[in-house]
DNA sequence: ACGCTATTTCCATAAACATAGAAATAAGAA
DNA sequence: TTCTTATTTCTATGTTTATGGAAATAGCGT
């Protein structure tokens, strides 16, 4: 899959919020068996909804997923995902920068 | 200067939006020379007045500086600023991650 | 079925953002 | 001073975002 302007501003932006980019920086120290949702409120200490609305944000960006487990439902990061977008701006950092290279 | 959360979620939401972004990578490969907002107008062909509103959203996330030569303002990019958002974001997923590392 | 825990969705509201034409400003030349 | 080019700022408007309580949904145990 091609990283499009599109898709990595979509994901920039919804990383381009405090609570949010502390969520996702949160999930993506926990690894692969992600982070309950009752956890991170538990961490954060926001109100259910406005935690729930943010998790929709990671995840419209495709930059989460979820998993549940009976009752409780777990937040992972989508690393491959992520390095894209990571990826993307070195591209862009790599070139014609003021460093040793020009 | 340390980054924060505050501080990365700035540039990120500035980045997060199609135009901006395409402006930036624009920006990065013109070097430190930069680039005219004149010049970013005819690649892009929006309005003038659009054009300065989001080079002015660059500026206020510290991403973009202007330096001016008579009549034409030239924006360039602070690579530093750049390349501390992507090192914020590289910490966060060189930790944990489902590389062969975990 | 009922009750409980976990979480999302709904609903409403205020604030922020994006856009673009018009007006204003900045700089240079005649 | 006037005129011209380059660009920003102002102004207005419509759209989107962020927030949070209430209602609804999801899953499980009794």
């Amino acid at each position: 899959m091609t990283t499009t302007i599109e898709d990595t501003a979509k994901a920039l932006k919804e990383l381009g919020h405090p609570i949010r980019l502390t969520i996702f920086k949160r999930l993506v120290k926990s690894g692969i068996q992600g982070l309950a949702v009752g956890q991170l409120q538990k961490e954060l200490q926001i109100p259910n909804s406005t935690l729930s609305h943010h998790i929709s944000s990671l995840a419209s960006a495709s930059l989460i997923r979820q998993r549940r487990e009976g009752t409780t439902l777990y937040c992972v990061v989508e690393y491959d995902r992520f390095m894209q977008v990571i990826s993307f701006l070195q591209d862009e950092c790599c070139i014609e920068s003021p460093s040793p290279i020009s």
